[in-house]
DNA sequence: ATTAGGG
DNA sequence: CCCTAAT
């Protein structure tokens, strides 16, 4: 039976090498040659790309065979443009995971282009060794096969080895022309022949692959090349390879970096080049040590990422911190700083493989499921400090204490505390959640849910401090601020779909926990357990970290000042410092771009960069919400005012409203229907109006808060789509149309 | 000040 | 709801 390529094969590791033609030190990512080790079933297949960028598109490609969900969001091209030209401008639609991969990939390059570098002269690279034009395949050139001559090297080019052990067993299809041969002799060739360089050139054949599950444990996979699909793009390049790890495993000196979660984007209204252009802005500096081998000693699965300085003539824009140089021996500092390039929303450096099973939930999203229970206790457990600014989990950046003991690259861990330790690596699928059933691909049924915590909100904090203080103090206040809040207990929360599941005794099924369901929205939270918690109306279902204050009088030694909403930790005691460079001119493009901390950092930075901002005192209203709040102060800033939700009354009336007025004249609606009301801004309506209609637009499962009869919601679909036929008409016609017609059309909706 | 859209 | 750009 075939199934599908099963998601988790996606997960693989990819790996680097310097490519024939590129002996620079300075190289384009996208001229890299790059190798995804994924897993299929039981098997291992090798996918080689001449180019990085091939591999991109590549994903892509099989993405879309896939039909992926996507939750990718949408990267504009033009990232502002006037209002007319944003609405229709084409998207770079990126995946988040996409673009950790990506960056992932390009902290790997740039590692394995030093070390290329180095075993120039030490010939310690690939087992072949050599740091010439053949040198890439050599690197992937399997020597325990046992035909090795079958790996001429002369004649196979760049392309696929598939070890007898495993190609006598796979059933291979060649759609657009010749099987695989099952002699090992021939299979080069053949691959060559099927996929390899000039078949692509301009008939781009979509790679299709199907994981073929066998009874007998002993998957088959099968690489079926598809023709068809014309593309402009050339995929000359894209060879298979295809063996089992077992014996390409040990002779890869390379540094591996171990990627899971690998998911590409569907690319629909972009053109490949763009992408590739992206690609090609990312320049990675190739960093040398004085000290050869303090970096990037790889262990089996584990990388260990090394950055090293370089001369800063050559790369003096790229080296933002040469404190860096002094990389310890265990890199681990290199390690982090490896991961504070990557933006790594929904990414990590995954743990070992072999440690951890991939597993997905329906919507695709994916997380690790760890098996290991033992190493450090804490090891995979985060903290997440939301922030009050960010509405979506996906936007808020998880703090993590990082205790990976399946990197031994870390395993030394500092003595500064934990801000050596943090990383910002949310690995939080869209929703939210942070908890995912693990999902085998083939297994026995099991009653039990398995949870993955992969970070907690933790409750949102409230701090001040006086502008006049320092750092230390700012970081000092914080901690007694997450002192007192641990010390005084803390209780878990579970909040699924939003809501909070308060009923403690409802099983995991009544609550609608289960295995078989979406665990993605599945959060835990971790709440204040003292009382002296705020009088608000803060913690609603939708908001699920609860928020604690501390009371004046656990401050009460500073002095009265702004406030601080307290942001991440790491953002407190770790200032970015590992900023390249852009180099590209195309900055619309640099949001995808890996090697581009400033715009990750800033991505994630502005939030926290508000948090850290002086929130200048408060009107009344305020103060009653958030009564740590101080008087004393007037600003600028005005703190988000508190939620009103609409009642039925008010949905009614601004529905009439706009029914005769149309949805361009917000100003006019409120005078009609919310004339007196002043904290109903005519702004407030239009998003009013806005949310209606989506409301309207989904299914009634979906929908939250109170519920708005549907008759009205009609009512809104009825006019919203009759005021988007009629925008032109409305100027022309001025106001006298509309209702009548509206009323007409409601009527027949309510007649049918 | 309003409007339109994105977050 | 907030924030901004454009009008």
């Amino acid at each position: 039976m075939i199934s599908p390529f099963p998601v988790s094969s996606l997960t693989g590791r990819v790996l680097f090498y310097r490519g024939r033609r590129q002996k620079r030190r300075f190289l384009h990512l996208r001229n890299l040659v790059c190798v995804w080790r994924i897993q299929v079933d039981h098997d291992e297949i090798w996918i080689r790309f001449t180019e990085f960028s091939f591999f991109l598109i590549w994903l892509r490609k099989i993405q879309k065979r896939l039909n992926f969900g996507f939750s990718g969001y949408q990267i504009p091209v033009i990232p502002k443009a006037p209002r007319s030209a944003r609405k229709r401008r084409p998207c770079i639609k990126l995946d988040d995971d996409q673009i950790c991969a990506f960056e992932l990939l390009a902290a790997v390059a740039g590692k394995l282009l030093l070390e290329s570098e180095s075993s120039a002269s030490s010939n310690a690279d690939a087992p072949t060794g050599k740091d010439e034009p053949a040198g890439c395949r050599d690197t992937i050139k399997c020597e325990q096969m046992e035909d090795d001559k079958a790996l001429d090297q002369g004649s196979c080019v760049e392309s696929a080895y598939i070890p007898e052990a495993v190609h006598q067993e796979k059933n291979f299809k060649d759609v657009s022309s010749k099987p695989y041969h099952t002699e090992n002799k021939s299979v080069l060739e053949n691959a060559s022949t099927i996929i390899g360089s000039n078949s692509f050139t301009k008939d781009w054949s979509e790679v299709k692959m199907e994981s073929c599950k066998d009874v007998n444990a002993d998957a088959k996979s099968q690489i079926k090349v598809e023709g068809g699909s014309p593309n402009p793009d050339d995929q000359r390049d894209i060879r298979i390879v295809e063996g089992t790890q077992k014996q390409l495993d040990d002779d890869i000196k390379h540094t591996e970096l171990t990627v899971a979660n690998v998911k590409a984007p569907i690319e629909k209204n972009v053109n490949n080049s763009a992408l590739i252009n992206s690609d090609s802005s990312v320049q990675f500096p190739l960093y040398r040590d004085p000290v050869p081998c303090a970096s990037f000693v790889k262990s089996r699965n584990n990388v260990k990422l090394g950055v090293r300085d370089d001369d800063e003539n050559y790369f003096g824009c790229y080296r933002r911190s040469t404190k860096i140089r002094t990389f310890k021996p265990t890199s681990h500092i290199a390690y982090r700083r490896i991961r504070k390039i990557l933006t790594s929303r929904h990414w990590k450096v995954a743990p070992k493989l072999k440690d951890c099973e991939s597993s997905y939930s329906n919507d695709g999203m994916k997380s690790f499921y760890c098996k290991r229970k033992n190493t450090h206790g804490n090891e995979s457990r985060r903290l997440e400090v939301p922030s009050k600014r960010r509405k979506f989990c996906d936007h808020s950046f998880a703090v993590a204490y990082v205790q990976e003991a399946s990197s031994e690259s870390i395993s030394n861990k500092p003595e500064k505390g934990i801000k050596e330790d943090i990383i910002t690596s949310p690995a939080v699928p869209p929703k939210g959640a942070v908890v995912s059933a693990s999902v085998r691909n083939h297994q026995k049924e099991d009653p039990n849910v398995k949870f993955s915590i992969k970070s907690f909100k933790v409750p949102e904090l409230y701090i001040e401090v006086p502008e006049t203080e320092t750092i230390g103090s700012l970081k000092r206040t914080v901690m007694e601020a997450v002192t007192a809040i641990l010390e005084s207990g803390l209780r878990v929360g579970v909040v699924l779909q939003g809501k909070k599941v308060r009923d403690d005794n409802r099983t995991l099924q009544q609550a609608g926990i289960s295995k078989n369901d979406n665990l993605d929205t599945l959060c835990f939270t971790l709440e204040p357990s003292f009382s002296k918690v705020p009088l608000s109306l803060s913690p609603k279902a939708d908001t699920p970290a609860s928020t604690s204050y501390i009371t004046n009088q656990e401050l009460s030694r500073r002095p009265p000042s702004p406030i601080l909403e307290l942001g991440p930790p790491n953002a407190l005691s770790d200032p970015p410092e590992t900023k390249l460079d852009k180099h590209d001119e195309s900055n619309h493009e640099l949001e995808m771009s890996p090697t581009n901390p400033i715009d990750q950092s800033a991505d994630e930075a502005v939030p926290d960069s508000k948090a850290l901002a002086i929130v200048p005192p408060v009107n009344a209203e305020a103060l009653a919400v958030v009564p740590v709040y101080h008087k004393n102060r007037h600003s600028e800033l005005s703190k988000r005012r508190t939620r009103r939700p609409f009642s039925i009354a008010e949905v009614e009336a601004l529905v009439e409203a706009v029914e005769q007025l149309g949805t361009g004249r917000w100003r006019d609606v409120k005078m009609r229907a919310f004339d007196n009301v002043d904290h109903r801004t005519y702004v407030d309506l239009k998003d009013k109006w806005k949310t209606l209609v989506h409301t309207a637009s989904i299914a009634p499962q979906q929908r939250r808060g109170e519920p708005v009869p549907q008759e009205l919601l009609d009512r809104v679909l009825t006019a919203h789509a009759y005021w988007s036929q009629h925008q032109a008409k409305q100027h022309a016609k001025q106001l006298a149309e509309p209702l009548k017609i509206v009323d007409a059309q409601v009527q027949n909706d309510v007649a049918a």
